[in-house]
DNA sequence: TTGAAAATAATAGTAATACTATTATTTATA
DNA sequence: TATAAATAATAGTATTACTATTATTTTCAA
């Protein structure tokens, strides 16, 4: 438990900064919990003040509307992993070693792994599972994308990026299969809860060491190296 | 142009079958055209009415609700790419080849194809594409698979991971590897033209080769054979 | 310690949304 | 041509997504 870890995040993506204040954290601990329980439809500002014993306009304080607290929740997540895979790579010489890492991040970031006092990491895990893609599928997309409130997602992406041309310099598709990765870790764990016709693995509770293993499997044999 | 074609739905997925009736025919034909225009957030069956010069309690006779008709379009489109798939490998022996075709099709199903007067498949497929997702990420995923809502989509994927199969038949993610292709398709076409750090293929107007020729190399490289 | 500023809570209000209900009118068909 | 079915017109309701105003509490600096 490493108490005192600051995210650091786009401050457009909100209007007061929630991480500075025990009403900021508590609008993130609920709605976290909220939106998991009752799905980002019938998810709104008036719920959710309830849910925590305050008030819609004190939570229009911090958000400008709940698609902008998504956006800080899937950043937020983003950027956590991220710092998980810094941590966890830290002293890793091969890149192999490291992708490898990486995958294991992915799939597990929310297990044993330093935590935050006001967010419940499994839960936002779950969150962004079914709802992280959500917050770049809108219209807005690109005005969005201007205002820079996607650049965790892609720094993390350009990372991970990075290490696969390490493994293979030859490679040719580094940002597809970064970005691959992400997406069938979260896809492939929904997969199997909701509509396991679609893939071919199984998840247990919290394990998702099948997922893990699967994508090990792509990511090494598109590199064309073995796996260790 | 074939005129006449039918595209068979799950009766669950409407109150009345949109394809029998003109009224039925110019909903989905204006409501393809504007969610693709305002995006499926600010859509709603008032404003539909509105474009179509129809009333809101009208459309509502044809659809429980926008999610509802949301999913009727994504099953509409599986269910015509799937016919596609068909005829397009009706006579092909080589399983390689036919996967070939199978990628061709998903990447350019909206062109040079046989066309239904009320939809538009070029804006179809970009509605899919930007909104299709949203069809089965609710909390209501499990409820509506149990009514069969996601069948034409399950029943596509099965197809093409019969034809992985086929390819390779000692590949463990046949299941996994198609429904991979079908979000690969999708997600990397958006990717090119919104987020473009995601991807490393560029799609020029409604030009997507490079998509194609990335999920060829994908597919191939997975399945341990070079491309014929 | 007190007084100003900032944050929050309480309350109310508005325009839009997601529907349902009722009745009138048009269209199809037997 | 009568009847039923489909559609249109209209109205209404509960909820949503906010904004505004004022009251109360907290902070923290002089």
């Amino acid at each position: 438990m490493a108490i005192g870890i600051k995210i650091s995040l786009n401050e457009k993506l909100y209007l007061r900064d929630p991480q500075e204040s025990s009403l900021g954290k508590r609008i993130i601990k609920h709605s976290i919990l909220l939106i998991d329980e009752i799905g980002f439809e019938s998810f709104n500002f008036k719920k959710l003040a309830l849910q925590m014993e305050s008030t819609e306009a004190s939570v229009y304080r911090y958000f400008e509307n709940k698609h902008m607290l998504l956006i800080y929740l899937v950043s937020w997540y983003w950027e956590w992993v991220s710092y998980l895979i810094d941590i966890n790579t830290l002293n890793i010489e091969s890149p192999q070693r490291r992708l490898k890492v990486i995958i294991k991040t992915l799939v597990f970031a929310s297990k044993d792994n330093p935590s935050i006092e006001y967010v419940n990491e499994s839960v936002l895990h779950r969150l962004i599972i079914a709802e992280g893609t959500k917050a770049y599928h809108t219209k807005e997309v690109d005005k969005d994308n201007t205002e820079g409130f996607f650049l965790n997602y892609k720094k993390l992406s350009s990372k991970v990026a990075d290490v696969i041309s390490e493994v293979n310099s030859d490679f040719q598709y580094p940002h597809a299969l970064a970005s691959n990765l992400f997406e069938m870790a979260n896809n492939h764990i929904y997969f199997a809860q909701h509509l396991p016709k679609l893939t071919d693995v199984k998840v247990e509770g919290e394990d998702f060491g099948e997922v893990e293993k699967m994508l090990e499997y792509f990511a090494f044999k598109l590199l064309g190296c073995e796996e260790e």
